[in-house]
DNA sequence: CATCCGTGGTA
DNA sequence: TTACCAAGGAT
């Protein structure tokens, strides 16, 4: 970060705005709290910033609640088990932020001595925690004045600035520009604010330009091209792959599951055993039983490619059991049943 | 640089 | 129904 070159004007406007409009959430401090001189909890700070990566408030208020009630430090994060941490992140996708969540933890507390780095350089180098995080952690909690730039950020920034080149290469350019706009002073409310105002106002498709506190200086708005920007360079078309889920269902109720690898596609998730998800799969039932596929597929669409499976079940005596190796590198779980 | 990695909401 | 979008990071 340099000094000497940020918009006061800019800026002024927008943290006058986010002393009116702040949203509420469970993760920040309210205006009574900063009064008495509090500083945001980090580790609740860093645990929303890791939720909130490529997910949205809403989705995340739950399960945020959940785990600040079940782990209220970092240090007792640190000391649950892998199964119950990946559990509890079911549903909120992007596994592998829970399996670096916990990695981050345990390095907090085995080299940090329970206490969160407070500089931006410091947060980078923990697991999970890459550019965006690091800066959002650095200015909420500890006031650090790190430019932080999330997708909301990068749309705000190219409309004020009416930048017409395309994403992702115009990156670097839109950085420098939110630079420009950082102040020395409530970095950590800036940049908050900015999120909040690219989250409610100025909105990807239809920006609320009359109720936005930045109309007077935003050139995109001045060009009748808010709605325009950011320009993206196009992405290439989703191919379709295909595959065989196996439910076994015992009498009592129990469903076979496995532990998936650790790595990749849901990494260290449960999930039903299967043939392999390609254009053409191999059959590749856990145990012999007669397998009834089920009429119709289920479809999915995960980041790059849609997903057509076909369900076989069948019922499976109390003591039935898969071979050893029904999957190469999967592993049976415990017995269980589905939560969701 | 590009690619891989979920899910739910929305037009 | 489809495509795009959301407080990105690791490789």
């Amino acid at each position: 970060m340099r000094d000497g070159i940020c918009e006061p004007a800019t800026s002024a406007l927008l943290l006058a705005w986010y002393d009116r409009h702040a949203r509420v959430m469970p993760w920040r401090t309210g205006p009574a709290e900063r009064a008495e001189g509090q500083r945001p909890d980090p580790y609740r700070v860093w645990l929303s910033e890791v939720m909130l990566q490529q997910t949205t408030v809403a989705a995340v208020r739950a399960y945020f609640r959940r785990f600040t009630e079940r782990w209220p430090t970092v240090a007792d994060l640190a000391a649950a088990a892998d199964a119950d941490v990946m559990a509890e992140w079911a549903g909120l996708g992007y596994y592998a932020r829970a399996r670096n969540l916990l990695k981050c933890a345990r390095a907090v507390v085995a080299d940090h001595g329970g206490q969160f780095p407070g500089t931006e350089a410091g947060l980078r180098a923990l697991p999970g925690i890459g550019p965006y995080t690091a800066a959002a952690v650095a200015a909420i909690a500890f006031d650090e004045p790190a430019v932080v730039v999330d997708g909301n950020v990068e749309r705000v920034v190219s409309r004020l600035f009416a930048v017409e080149a395309p994403l992702p290469a115009s990156k670097p350019a839109l950085v420098a520009l939110a630079a420009g706009l950082t102040p020395q002073q409530r970095p950590g409310d800036f940049a908050q604010a900015m999120m909040d105002l690219g989250a409610t106002i100025c909105t990807p498709r239809k920006p609320a330009c009359s109720l936005c506190p930045l109309c007077a200086p935003c050139a995109a708005r001045a060009a009748g091209i808010a709605a325009d920007l950011p320009r993206k360079s196009p992405k290439p078309a989703k191919p379709t792959r295909r595959g065989i889920a196996y439910v076994a269902l015992r009498a009592d109720g129990a469903v076979l599951l496995e532990t998936r690898p650790a790595r990749g596609l849901l990494g260290g998730m449960l999930g039903f055993p299967g043939s392999d998800w390609s254009p053409d799969p191999a059959p590749a039932p856990p145990l012999d039983a007669r397998w009834t596929p089920a009429p119709s597929a289920v479809r999915h669409t995960f980041t790059h490619f849609h997903l057509e499976l076909t369900v076989h079940l069948a019922a499976v005596p109390q003591d039935a059991a898969p071979p050893a190796a029904a999957s190469p590198r999967a592993r049976p779980s415990a017995p269980a049943t589905c939560r969701r």
